[in-house]
DNA sequence: GCATCCATGTAATCTGTTACATGATTCC
DNA sequence: GGAATCATGTAACAGATTACATGGATGC
């Protein structure tokens, strides 16, 4: 067979940046960067590749569009099969399964064979990146406070604030329970 | 080149797993669907290819381990390399950065263009599974509680219940809004 | 008799990342 | 003059999933 019989989450999502306004794949990459990016993240050629299959397989048609100023660019947009197999999404229950790696936790895992201080360092790196993440988040949530065209931007980053509070809480808990009464030696590899 | 210059992050919690005592493939399996699973799966055929990968390169041994009333094993055991990759990765800081692919977010950004039946019943659904998550997660963290030898092991637990518990706030939270005062039209492919 | 556990793997495929490659224009 | 933006892709690889394949032992 040469399509697939279902359209997975990421063809999906290409097509849903599409449904808003017809768009290069250029502006699709950077759309995807401004919105998406926390929960599913697509890369630039991720984004090229799919494009073209959307098209070959029908869900899509480009155009050439000619600019003086800028490079030429190939503007897509649904077709009516593309359409439909949006709605069909939509409409569907069910969604992807989350598919979930912490390079964090992975390690953290771990942590009863680190030192006290390697252990506590690690917690303080993560700390801090899960709070740069954070405010990142803060300030989308605001800034689209009662645009009705963005609700579920909104929601979608308000999400991710509250999961973010919820990690620091738990980091500020651990360092605080390992800085009083470290558990755990070290594995020693060669005694 | 044949091996590769630095470990993965899959192959370090491999190491890992295999450092408390030497375990068969099948049972790494067992125990990483027991323990790290929920923030970095990895399937039965990824292990056995993990195991003769990092048995090739020299990080771990096995044993054949003749048995009468089970089929024959092969039992895995760190070298002194394998030991000092494992220690490698605990020692420095840093670890593999988060990928995150959330199927629900993906769906629910996009659910401006749904009915508010099928915004409730999206949100319904996915309160509902976080929540026989989070009841997962909390009765392994009540049955860690005090145990030395699972310190870590809870605290990555305590890490998705604090989380789950977030998620539910949130959904919670958009279930009573939408309830309310429905937001967003039905975009239509074909009136 | 059937399901589940133990035990190991292969093959095909998919998904996704990274680096490479090019090149004009605009802003500082 | 240099960086950033706009614009599109290819090629190589890494990482991971799914289905397929086999088979004995144990428990219900």
């Amino acid at each position: 067979m040469t399509a697939r019989a279902q359209l997975g989450t990421t063809s999906c999502v290409v097509l849903g940046l599409l449904s808003k306004r017809p768009i290069s794949g250029y502006d699709v990459a950077s759309l995807a960067t401004r919105s998406i990016v926390h929960f599913w993240p697509i890369s630039k050629s991720q984004v090229y590749a799919e494009l073209s299959r959307l098209e070959t397989d029908g869900y899509i048609v480009g155009t050439h569009v000619e600019q003086d100023n800028r490079p030429d660019k190939r503007r897509y947009e649904l077709t009516t099969k593309g359409n439909e197999a949006l709605d069909a999404w939509l409409e569907a229950d069910g969604y992807a399964p989350d598919r979930t790696r912490s390079g964090f936790l992975a390690k953290f895992f771990f942590a009863g064979d680190m030192t006290p201080d390697q252990r506590l360092l690690l917690l303080d790196e993560y700390r801090a990146e899960i709070d740069t993440y954070r405010l990142e988040l803060q300030a989308i949530v605001e800034k689209l406070e009662g645009r009705a065209d963005a609700v579920y931007g909104r929601s979608t980053a308000l999400y991710g604030l509250l999961t973010a509070e919820a990690k620091i809480k738990w980091a500020d808990q651990m360092i605080e329970t390992l800085s009083h009464h470290p558990p755990g030696g070290r594995r020693r590899s060669s005694s």
